[in-house]
RNA sequence: GCCGGGGUAGCUCAGCGGCAGAGCAGAGGACUCAUAAGCCUUUGGUCGGUGGUUCAAAUCCACUCCCCGGCACCA
């Protein structure tokens, strides 16, 4: 049977900035998630990319005196390296400067034209001269441009529109649907704040921009950036461009992932789009909140930017990957801070599965020489951990599907700290003294092997590079951790042989901040 | 201003009609396999305020005070 496709995508950046911690999360979320569907057996597509027009970028580069193309080729890159150095495994990176998405936006532009839905207007605003943007009456602060504080004046000029108004009553259904949005909150803040008062026709064309798509029929226009950003996720497949032969397999997208700040397209304009396009919509809109520093949005100007390169340098690109994971959840913003990254690694890594591994092999080699004799007495003592580690899949499923990955996490950890008291309850070093008891001792280390092997196991999505380390040490095999062998007990073989290796994850301190 | 969400232990939050809970932090203890790790016990709360419904209210209703999120073209 040919396997299920899954399509996952994060949000294209903005390469008019380096990459910062918020990107991180969001793209090493998709990327835990991709990876768990792979694991399951999906034909994953995993998408990321950047997003290249507009008029920030074409300033950035002429501030920096290089071709805005020259500019965005470099900025590109630091996104790339950065998710190599996060063990981030994209199958895909689109950029909206690549040709074959400048034809996608090209054809879609002109057949919603044909069609009707993308008519000629007039746009009408408040424009600020020197910085050559126009503004709406609320964006402006005292009256002024919100950039540079200078008068702004009153300007009209012809302009693309898209019939956004005529999507209101199926853009609320969908929403009203209650699986689309997830948060269902965000569902709601969406229908209240647009919905109910009605969608207006929303513009997609500018003529002060010249980096950018040009309309095809009127090329002194150029597509608005958001119109033009969202149709990567069609054109990465090979929608109306011939470079990929994906669209029938992948579309439509189980899950895009998602920042608040940029939900409004994704969740009110994407689907209009689609929906005038005959194309289906996506299963799923995953939002989530920002991650702040000192209760603020990050930003240049609040000089409070997270450099991810310093975090996995110092603390390595698993403990990050666990930190944002566990700590960030889908309904709010949240809290960074060195302090609260080194809390939760230490608590978690060092102090909980990585001292788990410590323990087990050590017990192993201590009493066995490494190799786990094949006698086994089991006893009722046993059985809670055991049926909680066997459950532990199915949750990790379920929460895995409502993306709520941080939850998948809290119910791993709880079965590493199941295991830590089991050997307590069980005190191996007593059962080590009396040679009668060997084979209740080997029953005990075994079953805490199989513990750390499911728990591991399920926990490669999320640190892809220190689990295998963990098999390793634990004498696993890549089938013993196969997703398959997951919800089942005494994989490993009877005389397993263990391997003591390096302290997994060390116990760090805190150092100045970043 | 309008639309949502929320105020419960020092911190983060769960509970949403039936004896106030968890994790972390704090205190004490037993143990020794381990990364001074792990385990056990424990301190700690007028459940924002007022009034109501009820045999019974963190929980339902009204009012009130705070906090947070969102409010379209961030061009």
């Amino acid at each position: 049977m040919a396997k299920k496709p899954f399509f996952i995508t994060t949000p294209i950046y903005s390469p008019s900035g380096n990459p910062h911690i918020g990107h991180c999360y969001t793209t090493v979320a998709c990327d835990a998630i991709a990876r768990y569907r792979r694991m399951q057996g999906y034909a994953v597509l995993f998408l990321t990319g950047t997003d290249e027009h507009g008029l920030k970028i074409e300033q950035k580069a002429r501030s920096a005196g290089i071709e805005p193309q020259a500019y965005v080729d470099g900025m590109t890159e630091r996104f790339r390296k950065l998710w190599d150095v996060l063990n981030v495994r994209y199958d895909r990176f689109v950029r909206t400067t690549d040709d074959y998405h400048v034809r996608t936006v090209q054809s879609v532009f002109q057949k919603l034209y044909d069609r009707g839905y993308i008519y000629k207007g007039q746009y009408v605003g408040k424009y600020c001269t020197p910085c050559e943007s126009f503004w709406t009456p609320k964006q402006l602060v005292d009256g002024k441009c919100p950039d540079c504080g200078r008068e702004v004046t009153d300007a009209r000029e012809e302009a693309y529109f898209f019939k956004l108004s005529a999507f209101t009553d199926a853009i609320g259904k969908l929403l009203e649907g209650g699986t689309f949005l997830q948060p269902n909150s965000r569902a709601k803040e969406l229908i209240g704040n647009f919905i109910k008062p009605g969608l207006e026709d929303f513009c997609v064309s500018r003529t002060g921009v010249t980096w950018g798509v040009p309309v095809p029929f009127d090329p002194k226009h150029t597509v608005y950036v958001w119109f033009d950003a969202l149709l990567n996720y069609i054109s990465a497949l090979g929608y109306e461009n011939g470079a990929f032969e994906d669209f029938q397999c992948f579309w439509s997208a189980d899950v895009h992932f998602v920042a608040k700040d940029i939900m409004r397209f994704h969740a009110i304009l994407w689907p209009a789009v689609l929906t005038a396009l005959g194309l289906s919509l996506p299963k799923h809109l995953a939002v989530h909140g920002w991650i702040t520093v000192g209760g603020e949005k990050m930003s240049k100007s609040r000089g409070n930017v997270i450099d991810p390169y310093v975090l996995t340098e110092r603390y390595g690109t698993d403990a990050v990957r666990y930190f944002l994971l566990r700590e960030m959840i889908l309904e709010n913003d949240s809290e960074f801070s060195e302090a609260v990254l080194l809390k939760r690694v230490n608590a978690d890594l060092a102090n909980g599965i990585g001292n788990l591994v410590a323990r087990t092999v050590v017990m192993v080699e201590k009493y066995f020489g490494g190799t786990l004799s094949a006698e086994r007495e089991a006893a009722p003592i046993d059985e809670p951990l055991i049926k909680s580690a066997l459950a532990l899949r199915n949750k990790t499923d379920t929460t895995m599907d409502n993306f709520r990955l941080n939850e998948a996490l809290a119910a791993i950890f709880e079965v590493i700290s199941l295991a830590d008291k089991y050997v307590d309850e069980t005190a191996p070093w007593v059962l080590a003294k009396d040679p009668i008891r060997r084979a209740r001792l080997a029953t005990v280390l075994y079953n805490l092997l199989e513990t750390l092997r499911i728990t591991s196991g399920l926990l490669v999505p999320f640190m892809p590079t220190m689990m295998p380390k963990i098999w390793e040490q634990i004498g696993a095999t890549e089938e013993d951790v196969a997703y398959d062998k997951l919800n089942q007990w005494g994989i490993l073989k009877p005389q397993v042989k263990v391997c003591k290796g390096e302290i997994l994850f060390p116990k760090r301190e805190l150092q100045e901040h970043v």
